[in-house]
DNA sequence: CCTACCGATCGGTAGG
DNA sequence: CCTACCGATCGGTAGG
């Protein structure tokens, strides 16, 4: 019995098969709380077998984290080029957010703070900054421009800052599972425009 | 050569010296990521020894999260209780929490989502609820009863939401460590009551 | 509170 | 892509 070799093209299969199944647990749970072993059997492979795809769990787990901000810039890019105006932009993306944001982003800042080296640290912080610093602080820096947003200077904050503020918001997602995308997406855009002070000024 | 056998002060000694060890290590680095050996070498004992002050690793987790809720809710309700105006109160409140806050509150979260008993859970939100919920809620409450306040019901909202909107937005510490404790403390007041755009209304 | 030690599980390798 | 296996580390226990 000759074991089994893929082609090159179910190899590839193979490979994107282990990088969804293991994003989904990686950003669900952690990276030290999910093994090598756990994702293979998630993919109906034995362990070994996931080093012929990735040298180790480390560059697996990179590659999940690339995979998973690349996807998120385009959706964002798509959106924000496509809505000018500030609320309406803030909310579409918003609710982009919300749907495609793994479970507990924070839980992702966390591996990488602590697992990854220093090298892949710098390289997903670019995709990171591209992925979602970029394309929010874009919104801000345009409706800075209008004049719909407040000037960053007067609260010795810049766009990068508002955008840093507004993802924080999103990153825990609202206890109650009543309200609907629709409703989490409003409240969040109104908070963030306009506060929740009834006298503004 | 007799072993070591400490006193009853001594021990509680020790054991509040293991939990406040435990503290600083849990909450950077998670729950996982520490092992007992970690901790006991910390303090000075060997590993072994942790067990002669707490059943096991998952019940010293369980002790560092009351005791440090337990002194959130006390610092928290002192100063709701001398500071009556909505502003004013949650200017301090953001101080104490950014000063008094671990690293990163999610990591304490999902430790207890993902690592504690169903039993645990019940008990640590309770405590969690106390130290945080319903201070932060009662500044939104009294503000709401004054009309300061946005009717949360025209948002679809409660002042327990508010809380947790405002709670997501201090998880994650601001990069620029160039800003002042009193600068970041109130750009978020700024941000919660006030929003970001220019035209109010 | 220590020394000595256990069974389980981990990431990763050898060899086919 | 599989079987078999390694060294390291983990939480926890025995016994004094």
């Amino acid at each position: 019995m000759a074991p089994k070799q893929n082609t090159a093209a179910e190899m590839g299969d193979t490979r994107r098969n282990i990088i969804k199944a293991a994003e989904g647990l990686f950003m669900e749970y952690g990276y030290r709380a999910i093994s090598t072993r756990k994702i293979a059997d998630t993919c109906g492979l034995t362990q070994p077998a996931l080093y012929h795809h990735f040298p180790n769990k480390k560059s697996l787990y990179v590659e999940v984290v690339r995979n998973y901000l690349y996807e998120m810039q385009t959706g964002l890019e798509r959106i924000i080029k496509r809505h000018p105006d500030l609320e309406d932009s803030l909310y579409r993306v918003t609710r982009y957010i919300i749907l495609h944001q793994p479970k507990k982003l924070s839980q992702m800042f966390h591996d990488i703070e602590y697992e990854m080296t220093v090298e892949d640290q710098m390289m997903i912080s670019q995709c990171w900054s591209e992925a979602y610093q970029i394309p929010i602080s874009s919104i801000f820096e345009r409706a800075a421009a209008e004049g719909t947003l407040k000037d960053p200077d007067s609260l010795k904050a810049t766009t990068s800052i508002y955008s840093h503020i507004f993802m924080s918001m999103l990153s825990h997602p609202l206890p109650g599972d009543s309200k609907t995308l629709d409703q989490r997406a409003r409240l969040y855009t109104e908070v963030i425009l306009r506060g929740l002070s009834v006298e503004n000024m």
